[in-house]
This record gives structure tokens, sequence and C-alpha cells, in this order.
DNA sequence: CTGAATCTAGACCGACCGGTCTACTTTTGC
DNA sequence: GCAAAAGTAGACCGGTCGGTCTAGATTCAG
């Protein structure tokens, strides 16, 4: 299974390392087998809560559930996590750092043209989504996004987490911007602001494309994240 | 209380009607008083329904605590409704209801230029989740954008229900960039594509704004939902 | 070899979940 | 005026929730 993105500039790069790790690492309980037993436990347990939060919601997945499809009993559970809101934090660090050592480091690969990162990371949100949906026959969307919406008014540790991981990948896109800047690419504009509003955009485009359950929304309307734009508030 | 916006084109604009009528129709369970005693019950559930579904999560709010908010006992509860999802999808009528004839209504103002339109619904959501929070303390974004990535993956009516929500919505800016290309206000484009486009920004924004509790980002980001653009496809 | 620390097993807890049911009161149609 | 329908009251149900606790197994350091 190796799955090629055309970018626009006709360039056809390679993207099979990052998406498909990122796949298997959803759905590695099935594969992880050879451990060292210990630690083994607390891995289980946690790959096992990414899945489920990730394809369902915090609130709707217990933590009998987690245990069972674990194969782990509630003293080892809460040998390992004290509460199920320290699960999520740990799940979140969990997701946050396979992300960005998968797709994200190899979208923002800094060897590759500025305004093609971009396109990179949509065709990645694209194919990951579209293997999870045939997998599983729906969209999970993003595991941040899902979970920020599902826990900012009730949680505020959860939340502050939340927003950290938001702010790390808004920096992605700011270093990206102001290379491209840099280089001439792209005219001088507010390149944080204009971070965000890409993430933003990504964050929505998969919101929309989840609620439709069909990730071709996200091929459709991504690459549009290239036109967004905030310019400069002062340029007296 | 008479909110007023500034647009880009220096044109003052009073936004206090539609604004502050979403605004106290979230509150309105405190103020609403004088009914018909019947079907007031009724909609005493729906309010209160819609403040709870909003402020946290579709799962994390019980009927009991519904109907005990509401003054309301369970069986008169289940009377109404023959099951929480039955609520959820009236929920979601009202409010769509609601901000169809409210500030969606006004903002997509046929006699407003059309690109002007798209700045009052940003300043429109802006004003809406800062009295929110005010209020509450707590940024509680977009019912339709939580609810979707909450139970899309669990309940395909609700989703399915979702789904046309947003149809609808991205029809109006669909008319709107169509009617903004027929003046020449803007170059041909997708105005389809982009329209869901600005749907998806417009609720990623929400989204960012909501996990940083921080209505300010909706008014610093907005405003770049203009320069989104999807070209045509078949341009030979 | 042994004692302490780590880890696992699983019964158990009170609270609460969505939903049911019966009995009663009020309103409505005729 | 009266029966039927609409609405209300609230006890009750089995199941599940997050979390606790004790007892035993395993690992590891000295």
């Amino acid at each position: 299974m190796c799955l090629n993105i055309f970018l626009k500039s006709g360039q056809k790069r390679d993207v099979h390392v990052a998406t498909a790790q990122a796949i298997d690492l959803t759905v590695r309980s099935t594969i992880v087998e050879a451990m060292k037993q210990s630690t083994d436990t607390r891995s289980r347990i946690l790959s096992t809560a990414r899945e489920l939060f990730h394809g369902r919601s915090y609130a709707d997945v217990g933590i009998k559930e987690i245990c069972d499809l674990a194969k782990v009993q509630k003293g080892s559970f809460y040998h390992f996590f004290p509460s199920k809101q320290d699960l999520a934090m740990a799940v979140i660090d969990d997701m946050a750092g396979d992300w960005a050592h998968g797709f994200v480091a190899e979208a923002f690969d800094r060897n590759l043209p500025p305004l093609e990162r971009l396109d990179y990371m949509i065709d990645a949100a694209y194919y990951w989504q579209k293997a999870a949906k045939d997998l599983e026959g729906r969209m999970p969307g993003c595991l941040f996004g899902n979970l920020a919406l599902e826990v900012s008014t009730r949680d505020e540790v959860l939340r502050a987490k939340l927003n950290a991981v938001f702010q790390k990948a808004s920096s992605r896109f700011h270093e990206t911007l102001d290379e491209a800047v840099e280089q001439g690419a792209i005219p001088p504009l507010d390149t944080e602001a204009t971070a965000q509003a890409m993430l933003a955009f990504l964050e929505g485009v998969i919101l929309l494309a989840k609620t439709r359950n069909d990730p071709e929304v996200v091929r459709k309307l991504g690459p549009a994240i290239k036109t967004l734009r905030i310019e400069l508030a002062m340029e007296n």
C-alpha cells in the first residue's frame, strides 16, 4: 500500500511513510504483540483509549470498555492513570507526539517549497481520513478538534492542553509562511494571524467533512487554504 | 444595550436586533413567564436543553438535569419527547429556526452589498460569543459544530440533520457569492465550493476561539473569510 | 533469599443514566 | 355535563458510570 500525492506543481511525492504510519498507529493495538510485558499494559490502555476517543467521543467511552478492549483490569488501569482526565491528557500527548513526528514533520519538511507543504498537509489529512473511513465506515475527524469542542467548556485542564497543541500546530504554519514571505513566494502579510487562520480552516474543513462523512470534502475544499490571507495591521 | 458594528466600508450598522435577540433566546428561560401554560412545558424543556447542550455537551447533560432546570417532571418530558435523540432533533430544529430568522437573515440581507454580508456574519458571531462568554465565563462555540463533532460517528440520524443544517447555511454563502460575481465585485470562481469553504472557515475559527476561550480570535481571524477562493474546475 | 515495590485481579461502591409505568389532574370536544 | 384526550407527577427499573479497595502475584534490589 503506497499512497501517492499529486501536488499542484505536478511534482509527485511519496506520502506512504507518514500516512501509513499514522494509520497503523490507529490500528496498532491489533498488531503490537511483542513488548516488554511491563509498561506494555500502560501503552495498551493508551492506544486503545486513543482509538476509542477518536472514533467516538470522550464522554461516550467508559473506562470499563477501554479495559475490556485492552485486556486489562481496572486495578491495572488505575495503577497507571489516576483518573479518566489523566488518561485523556496522556492520550493527547501521545497523539500529539506521534503526529509531530509523523506526517506533520514530513509535511513541514524544510526541504519542500513552503507553499507545497500546505498542499502536502491537506493531502495527508485527506488520505488519513479516507483510510480511516474505509476501515471503519465513518470519518473520525481530528481527535484534537473533537475533544476541544467536547470538553473545552467543562474541563479547564484539558482545554488548556488542547489549546497548547493547537498553538504548536499553528507555529508550524507560521514558520512556513515566514519562509514563504522571505523567499518572495508570497507578498508580506500577517504571518502569525494567517497561520492561525489556516489551522482554523483545516479544522473547519475536517469538521464539515466529518459531518458529511465524506473525506472528499477535504480534498475539494482543502487547497483553498493557500488563498487565506490576513494583512499586516500597522501598514502605515 | 445596543451593539454596533463597524464594517470595513466604514458604514455603521446596527446589529442589536439580531444579536440581542440571539442572546436573549439563550437566556430566555428566565424571562419568559406568560404563556399559554400548555405547550409552555414543551418549550421550556426545549430552551433549557438548548442552553445546556450548547454550554456543555450532548452526552454530559442528562434528562434529569434538564427536567429540574425546566421545572418539569420526567413524565411530562417523555410525554413530549420520546427519547433524548428526539429532543436533540427538536433542539437543532429550534436553534436552526431562530438562527435563520435571526441574525443570519439579517446578515444575509439582500439589501447589503454581498461582501459586506460576510463581515456582518463575522461580527455577529463575534458579538454573540463575546456576550455569551461575558455571561457564563466560557465561550460555548457553535451548537451545530459542537454537536456535529460529538455525535456524527455515533448517530446517523443526528449526523444527517446537522449535515442538512450546514448544507442550508452553506447555501446562504452560495447565494451571496453568486450575487457578488454577478455584480462584478469579485472575479468568477467556483461559488459553491467557495461557499462551503467559507462555512468551514467560520466553524474552524469558532472552534479555535472556543479552545482558546477567547472571542477576539473570531474578530481577528474572521475577516479572512473574504480571501477564500476556489477556482472553477473546468476552465479550459 | 528476602523484603519492598510494582503491578494485577476483580469484587464492590454510591451516583446517575435513559427510559418505563401507573395514578392522578386538567383541558377539550361535543 | 361528561367522557376522552392531553398533560403531570414521581416512584421505579436495570444498567452503567468513574472510582475505590483489598488481596494476591510478580519483579527487582541488595
